[in-house]
DNA sequence: GCGGTTGATTTGAACGTTCAAACCCGTGGG
DNA sequence: CCCACGGGTTTGAACGTTCAAATCAACCGC
């Protein structure tokens, strides 16, 4: 546990001097560095982080608030997390995680952290639509950014990225358009959030474009589960609309889809073609995989940290990142 | 942002006296306390708690390294980072998330974040068999905890806390063998590691103890999939085993069970029960339910937590949890 | 009335770092 | 020869808290 100090004293500088060396290393002459790189790497040094936060009054950490909705199939919070985490990392900061009681309710633990100076900022998921949180921090001066937008165009307040799900929607049915489906159906839910709203629009959108007729083609499903996909599916199929293809507002909807076709003996992908959202681990895990449209973790937690350390200029920075889809068997060409 | 030197001012007693107030406040005569209190809360005083941790050296984070395997064990991630976030907060610490690559290659990630004083200890998981982290945590006189046994009964090094699978499968043979099933298979992993040789085990030691058969009914899957489950379902049916019970040593697996089994017209849960292991998101939200074996998540952190920030006299904590039965509609009396 | 004890509060220093200003010294111009 | 300049280095203070020791006041027994 060596300190500045000590390793002044080894290397016969001043204290100062082997800060420099570390955070400004251009101000020493070359041999001067050279000699104090030396002792730190032979006192095995390392900066104590809280002297420094202490000094600079900043801490190089970044709040999430672990979600708690335990009937929500959140498949794909590891994957976020994991990217954050790295992305936080590649900037040199780390995350903390806490818990917090939803909507404004939970804003005294965030400002809580952020006076006693445990973290530099935050990151919002689990975004609602009128998302209370976002003014809230933004009155309040708190540093944050919002993954996903919660409130009408440009209104909203503060940063934020999100996944384009209008132009995810259009890929989805442009892809099976390509591999030969002409009544492709929709299965959304009933409760209209942002979310739903901006994916069904695509679909919408994308099929009038290529002609395609929508109709009596999207189907609302009560919850998320695979059963009520697989019902909504049943429900397509008994209506005689001939659809030949699916495009699910999540896997596990697009899960249920599967299975009902499977039950009817249609093979998913020799026949109707199906596909689902965010590639979650379902997806790869079913057979014929699971056709889905993938958010970019990777490029969603850099863009995330990057705006959120970023300059803080006052310009609400906004970004809108493009779903890919990973193409599997449920998809195959009809 | 006010300081402690601020609300000392303000109620007109010494720095030290507000310290007191907030950390020791008996020795506060009470009208004093009063006092400070309502400066206290007039200043909206909060403590920084990087000059804390500078002074104290003890930064009340625990670190945690945010698992990168693309499989499915991760669909309980959740609902563990949840539950550890809760108890650490319950005990006034927090937990910071980080990316390592496994095994000993990680070891200076861990090092540094604790030589920085960026978190007074870990918790491991996602632990391997004979895990290297573990001796390596120790040697350094690093505080940590393990979720998960990874050495032989008794000599693995540090603190532990983990679930009893045995008794796990056990429970779960012994309900089928209460809702009449007599012929139980397992369905497990080919590469053995300790957690599935934990259940397997407790598997076979319960059908002895029943008196019920167990050769020939214990198939190796090949993968942890919904495909592989379901392929040796219908390798058990086919080999004409009479098998009326199956538990699995995931809830994937057993995902696969219920489709080969509703795929051949059998209604999981009217005849063949099935039994799947960790509760995940998924036993929820397939028809029928699946019956799986839950971890006590909250009981769990709870634990990892009050060892890892227990006295810590060398004396190594361990803690054997049971998991419960969550009985749904799959393994309904047949 | 004096030393001893206890309880409440204050004082001074320390934790390990960075910031701002000062210092030192060799160089080059007037 | 003096001064201004600037790169390299040091000095002193500060960040906001807690620790250890000192002080102060009141109370007790003899």
């Amino acid at each position: 546990m060596a300190t500045l100090k000590q390793v002044a004293a080894h290397a016969d500088v001043s204290v100062q001097t082997v800060s420099n060396a570390l955070n400004a290393p251009h101000r020493l002459r070359a041999d001067t560095l050279e000699r104090v790189n030396r002792s730190i790497e032979l006192l095995n040094y390392r900066p104590n982080r809280n002297a420094r936060s202490l000094r600079t009054s900043a801490v190089e950490l970044i709040g999430y608030c672990v979600p708690n909705w335990p009937n929500q199939t959140h498949l794909v919070m590891d994957q976020f997390l994991h990217a954050l985490c790295a992305a936080a990392e590649r900037s040199g900061r780390h995350i903390l995680l806490f818990t917090a009681p939803p909507g404004v309710d939970g804003m005294p633990t965030y400002d809580d952290l952020h006076a006693r100076r445990m973290v530099d900022g935050f990151v919002l998921s689990q975004t609602e639509t009128h998302d209370p949180r976002h003014g809230w921090l933004k009155d309040q001066g708190i540093p944050f950014v919002s993954f996903g937008r919660v409130w009408k165009q440009s209104t909203q307040p503060g940063p934020w990225v999100d996944v384009d799900g209008a132009t995810g929607s259009a890929i989805a049915v442009r892809h099976l358009y390509e591999t030969g489906r002409r009544r492709i159906a929709f299965l959304g839910w009933p409760k209209s959030s942002g979310l739903a709203e901006d994916r069904v629009a695509g679909w919408r959108a994308a099929c009038k474009e290529l002609g395609l007729p929508t109709s009596g083609l999207a189907v609302r499903c009560r919850e998320d589960s695979i059963d009520e996909g697989a019902r909504a599916t049943a429900r397509l199929l008994d209506a005689g609309r001939d659809v030949d293809g699916i495009v699910a507002l999540s896997d596990v909807l697009a899960l249920g889809a599967l299975r009902e076709l499977t039950r009817r003996g249609i093979t998913p992908g020799r026949g109707i073609g199906v596909v689902g959202y965010d590639d979650s681990p379902l997806a790869d895990v079913v057979s014929p995989g699971l056709t889905s449209l993938r958010q970019p973790m990777d490029r969603i937690a850099e863009e995330l940290i990057a705006i959120l350390t970023g300059p803080g200029d006052g310009t609400p920075a906004e970004c809108l990142l493009q779903p890919e889809l990973v193409i599997r068997g449920s998809s195959a060409p009809g």
